[in-house]
DNA sequence: CTTATTTACTCTACTCTGTAGAGTATTATT
DNA sequence: AATAATACTCTACAGAGTAGAGTAAATAAG
């Protein structure tokens, strides 16, 4: 692709990882994103497209060590990187820009 | 998919339907997405996303008569839909919640 | 009238993104 | 040893993004 383009849900799951901040694993990314956005999110969706995201260079990760808890096996923690936080800021310049000027007539139906 | 999902790229097309207002044809649209966003957009994509979005309701479509200039072929008229406008507002209402107190984060990379 | 030019739109083909169902791995508890 | 809880992975397929090349229909030029 000539400029690789960073999908709705994509979108939504950068930003899950900059608001729930240091400990942003799979599962909090997955809640913030559902408390945010009122949809459900499936694990696979999320820990898929978080190594797209990884792959892409969006995003970086780093997995730690276990938690003394039932079930607290080793988590994988989440944050982006230079060029994600460029590509997230591009993406919103250009949907303000865009939404300048019409806000009243989307917002009125 | 239980829930469709709204691209970038048709965002931009939505939103520049709105805009361009009641001449939004296929290249006038074309022409304010690239002017807005900065990238350049072509033909093919900008079409096929128009038909996919017809498709799924969220725009409808007109063909109109020949203007009479040189090429001056029949243009289709593009506009949105009640459920595009709800879509879009969906769309936008979740990003601006997600934004909401990490914009200065972003902005200062 | 036949060819060229302009504008508007379409086809085909392929990669990337969105999604869920089911499964695996690792930890603590009973 | 069996059970339960948390975190993550695999597989498969439909939907969205993209471009190269082509088609269609109008006026202009020769």
């Amino acid at each position: 692709m000539a400029r690789q383009s960073l999908g709705e849900f994509e979108h939504l799951i950068m930003l899950a990882i900059v608001r729930v901040g240091p400990d942003a694993y799979g599962v909090s990314i997955i809640e913030e994103v559902e408390a945010n956005s009122g949809r459900s999110v499936s694990q696979a969706a999320a820990y898929l497209t978080l190594r797209r995201l990884e792959e892409k260079g969006w995003i970086k990760s780093k997995l730690a060590d276990p938690t003394p808890e039932r079930g607290g096996r080793a988590k994988r923690y989440f944050g982006l990187t230079q060029a994600g936080i460029k590509r997230l800021r591009e993406s919103r310049a250009t949907l303000l820009t865009m939404w300048d000027g019409i806000a009243t007539e989307i917002d009125e139906g």
